[in-house]
DNA sequence: TCTGGGGTCCTAGGACCC
DNA sequence: TCTGGGGTCCTAGGACCC
């Protein structure tokens, strides 16, 4: 232990990070793809593995184009209920060793380990000890940051990836960080460090030496705010537990093929279906319905829509979708549209709003439970439930596509 | 690089209220 | 009749993240 002239805090945020997750499941539960280039992925890569990534394959890549990289690429079919399987025995490990965990997505989170000191070790123990039982238990490979802030382990996980664990200690922070580029902060994407580097500023040492109003001048205000604190490393967020989500949406790319507006009005129906059923197994209720258009020039849109009072039922719902839709119906044909998300918000708990509302919910929980038995029983997608649901609302319904045809 | 699907947060203007 | 200042909600759009 060093005399310090000032004791810092000690590094106790951990950001634990599974590699390559996708891929990952699929190269344990496949010995053949192990030490292969392979991707996850359809039409496009939801995962690379990191033999694929070596030879420049990405997540959001066409396989076509991937192929041209790597011709020996091996891609196969998603397993989403496989994912989450190994997520929740990941976290199980994760609420295991702290009862502060904050999930940020399927596959990472912050851990505050704080206080285990005297129990278990120190951080750098702990992520160890961690990353020892997600290899062996779970069978995948995770890196871990640890540091005194949520920004800078996150940064270090990054860095030591794949398979790594790397402390930064409370000394060596800005010298850690100062040499990174700018996309290394939080909120900085293509946008924003075009528009630094326009300026000259292309490392987080030289946004740290900005001043404040420069920044705020060239980002906006609140974006120069956040990025002078994290260049500072200023990061006072704690790790919170038990938070919700605050919006549930589904969305479908069209591909290039034309679509009649009877389609679109199928498509949606499926969205907002499968969103609804979410939130009622979820238990909760939304008030704002929004709809995310992209054209064919890639241009995006939304329209939204706020009710009256917050309502699961998937009749409302299409009825408030379908009249912001309809709205643009010429736009849509002529622009050609080549996405259609469902998007509801404003989302509450659903024993919070069981008084009788002043509004016209016309749907029919008998309905919406029926639907979801179905649902349940037979698979997400089927022709008999769309159809039953649209006499039900008076919405005539055109066959639907076939939903089980793959992607080409 | 010719483009998935799930999200979060911020901004700005208008409506409306006190 | 003209007018100030402050607050909240809604809508649309942009940027970003995994």
């Amino acid at each position: 232990m060093n005399a310090a002239p000032t004791k810092l805090a000690e590094a106790n945020i951990l950001h634990a990070d599974l590699d390559a997750f996708y891929a990952a499941v699929e190269q344990r539960d496949r010995p053949e793809l192990r030490g292969r280039a392979m991707a996850v992925g359809g039409g496009v890569i939801l995962s690379a593995s990191y033999e694929a990534r070596a030879r420049g394959v990405r997540t959001a890549m066409n396989i076509r184009q991937a192929k041209q990289l790597c011709p020996e690429i091996i891609s196969v079919t998603p397993r989403i209920d496989a994912y989450s399987q190994a997520s929740k025995e990941v976290f199980e490990i994760f609420n295991d060793t702290t009862p502060l965990v904050e999930p940020i997505s399927i596959d990472e989170a912050f851990l505050d380990v704080s206080g285990l000191g005297r129990l278990v070790g120190t951080p750098e123990v702990v992520a160890t000890q961690l990353r020892t039982r997600v290899a062996e238990e779970v069978g995948l490979p995770i890196s871990v940051g640890v540091a005194r802030t949520k920004f800078l382990a996150k940064v270090a996980s990054g860095v030591c990836k794949p398979d790594g664990l790397l402390v930064v200690e409370p000394e060596g922070e800005l010298a850690f960080l100062h040499p990174l580029p700018v996309r290394a902060l939080w909120g900085v994407g293509k946008v924003t460090s075009e528009k630094l580097a326009a300026k000259g500023i292309t490392t987080v040492g030289e946004v740290a030496a900005m001043g404040n109003g420069n920044l705020e001048s060239i980002v906006g205000r609140a974006m120069g705010g956040q990025l002078s604190s994290l260049a500072h490393n200023r990061d006072p967020r704690r790790v919170v537990t038990g938070k919700r989500r605050s919006s549930i949406g589904s969305q479908r790319a069209l591909g290039q093929r034309h679509r009649t507006f009877d389609e679109l009005e199928a498509i949606l129906l499926e969205l907002v279906d499968r969103v609804c059923k979410r939130l009622r197994d979820g238990d909760r209720v939304g008030r704002t319905v929004s709809l995310r258009f992209r054209f064919g020039d890639f241009t995006r849109d939304t329209r939204s829509h706020t009710l009256a009072a917050a309502t699961s039922s998937t009749a409302t719902f299409l009825d408030a979708a379908r009249t912001l839709l309809v709205a643009r119906r010429d736009e849509i044909v002529e622009r050609k549209l080549t996405l259609l998300g469902f998007t509801v918000a404003n989302l509450s708990p659903a024993d919070a709003v069981q008084q009788a509302l002043p509004f016209d919910d016309r749907g029919s929980p008998q309905l919406d439970q029926a639907v979801d038995a179905l649902r349940d029983r037979f698979g997400s997608d089927s022709i008999g439930r769309a159809t039953l649901l649209g006499q039900s609302t008076g919405f005539a319904v055109p066959m639907l596509p076939d939903p089980g045809e793959p992607p080409r």
